[in-house]
DNA sequence: AATGAATGAGCCTTCATTCAT
DNA sequence: GATGAATGAAGGCTCATTCAT
């Protein structure tokens, strides 16, 4: 079981660095001082430095999952509500700045351009997380619509959410710190990008009115 | 203005080799031998290799905005006719896959990375771009609504069009090739995302109803 | 006496290894994979990298003479016959590329370059073929000739013989596929070198003449 | 003219340390301390290891011809006078040990074991040597005698000085300290050497006659 | 006794940069 | 001004060897 402990120490140590760095610029030799070990456990571990790479990915999609799951919901509950949760989740992916938060950079980067380790990345996490927000879509807008709108409303959800990832740092630059602290909070965002799909297909009230969203739980 | 020739040469070389291997992934040697120059050309016309990349980046803002500029707008042009131009101006600089495509590359690494040349890209070109949405989407919805819900709109636009960007390999590998050749030409995205937005701010019909996007130029 | 047995095992991979990539080009992993033993194999019954190696020498003697020996003549036996037999053996032991072929390589380094093994090398095998072959030439000039001229005799023969061996594969690229495959075969060979040599000290038909060797088993 | 300086530095560190050491064992970083150069020099003028290693190879050649030539005969040079000569300036190649001796050890690697460098030392030097000595034998048996036996004569006469070099310090613990310094000596073998390839074809004197060799320099 | 996980020294090569011209 | 020959630092990786079991 040493063996794959120190896999993980390898792992957790490259996470950060290629996330900082990007492949090319992070070193081995920087990956196994901080994990602790000698120079030459990379390849002992796997293989080369490229197999590490895509494990430290796949390890990202994983890590991302577990820490901020989506709900199970109950049968019956209403579709708003699970888009306001789907919402809640993406940010928090998207938005948290925690100990952890490299996996985002190496998710990112992946999609940005993909590498070997972007397909397995697909199958495993970004696709269950595509037909979640197409099935919520699916029940919101009923059967008449035809499945590339439904696409492309999905996309358009994800698309806002991964905006304040993309450009996170660019938004602050645009609209000073004091909006950003009191308006660009997690639950606040949430609400905005619900609203505004909602609104979109015709199931809440458009943008522009003051009411405020009802589900929010912020 | 040899001088300023030459370095425009190494510009242009530098582009699309940082955008496709990285900053640590090009090789100044590729760069002189792609320019046409010698060796030593980075370190004598711009110093070093990191400010040479600085220089490219600025340089991809500069042509992104030339190669596709905004229309000029009729006064009394209706706002949602210039929503629809923004987003298709917008796609176009996302989508196209011509010669100097790697200015979007260069740019959506320095979104999600900043570097050093990231103020100066803000200030030059993002800036202008996002008061331009940010001023329609105050004509769209009148004066009564705040600051920072305009704000977010606006980036709710942006969002659904970088996404098309940011994550355009992965968007071919979940809906497969035959819906991708035949429902994310731009045109049809530019109406999706238009329709999307007016319906959301209650100018427009929500979509899941047949009616075909009026303003559609495509 | 496993210990012997995987000894044994571990010198047999070893064997082809070496004399195909020299000790340096050889790695131990994959003599000790070879074997079918753990890699601390080789330090753990030779104690090092090298130590095998002069074994391995050593070993290439004694199964170089094991499997091509020299015949036991009876008594009254012609010299021009013992002569014509220990070039065959000699040609033998130089040409064939059977199974251990290896054997050959491995001795003409250490003669090449002596090492380590090569003085047990030479006292257990070298020398009892050499005062075989001095005994030979000895019978056939008679007493008269002096010890040193016996030797010099002798090294020809063993010279013509290695002379295949060391520059076999040359041989090969200045007479062509043809004239090597129809008279390069080792009882044509052997004819030559017995007939060249008995000529030389005044007991045979000059070399010239059509007459076929008398003696040759081909 | 530096670059050129540079390279033959590079070769000449590089030959010694190639023929001791050999292709695996020789060190990119010795060569290079050797020639007095930084350790990218072998890449810098030569591209990689090997190809270094090949110059190396075709400069040993080169450089055994120029120190050791053969001599130019005039019209109507007995062969017998030829053949001395040849066998002297052979022996001369083998076994002086002057500053450049590693040209021996070199070229004597790429017989016994051809790699990429071998082809080319063929064409370029070994091949005019074996015609030189097949146009002496064939003057001395004259037009009866078949090509393959004329090779084969050639190769008895180049494999009894090559023992020389092969088996030279095995030659040294066979005889002993004392007839190796009395009865060794190049003129003494090269005598030897031309008398029994004389006598093997007819021409001279058969060996075990007390008769000293008339052409004798020595 | 025998293993195999783990190591650190050292390998070849690449690269941005410098400096004499 | 502009060059390209030359360099030193550092990169990924391999290998014989060790040591706890």
């Amino acid at each position: 079981m040493t063996t794959e402990q120190q896999r993980q120490k390898l792992l957790e140590a490259a996470g950060p660095i290629f996330a900082e760095k990007g492949y090319e610029g992070a070193t081995v030799r920087e990956i196994c001082d901080r994990a602790g070990l000698n120079v030459a456990s990379v390849n002992y571990y796997f293989g080369d430095k490229e197999r590490l790479y895509i494990e430290t990915v796949k390890q990202a999609g994983r890590r991302r999952e577990e820490s901020a799951p989506y709900p199970q919901w109950a049968a019956g509950t209403p579709p708003e509500t699970k888009l306001h949760e789907y919402v809640v989740t993406m940010l928090t992916r998207m938005l948290r700045s925690e100990t952890a938060a490299w996996q985002r950079g190496l998710m990112m980067r992946e999609m940005l351009r993909p590498t070997k380790a972007c397909e397995e990345l697909v199958r495993d996490y970004i696709r269950p997380d595509f037909e979640l927000i197409h099935g919520i879509i699916a029940e919101l807008v009923g059967e008449s619509v035809p499945q590339h709108v439904l696409n492309q409303i999905s996309f358009s959800v994800v698309g806002q959410c991964l905006h304040y990832r993309v450009a996170g740092d660019v938004v602050g630059m645009l609209v000073g710190e004091e909006e950003l602290s009191q308006h660009y909070g997690l639950p606040t965002l949430a609400d905005h990008i619900t609203r505004m799909t909602l609104a979109a297909i015709g199931v809440g009230e458009p943008l522009g009115s003051a009411k405020p969203f009802i589900n929010s739980k912020a």
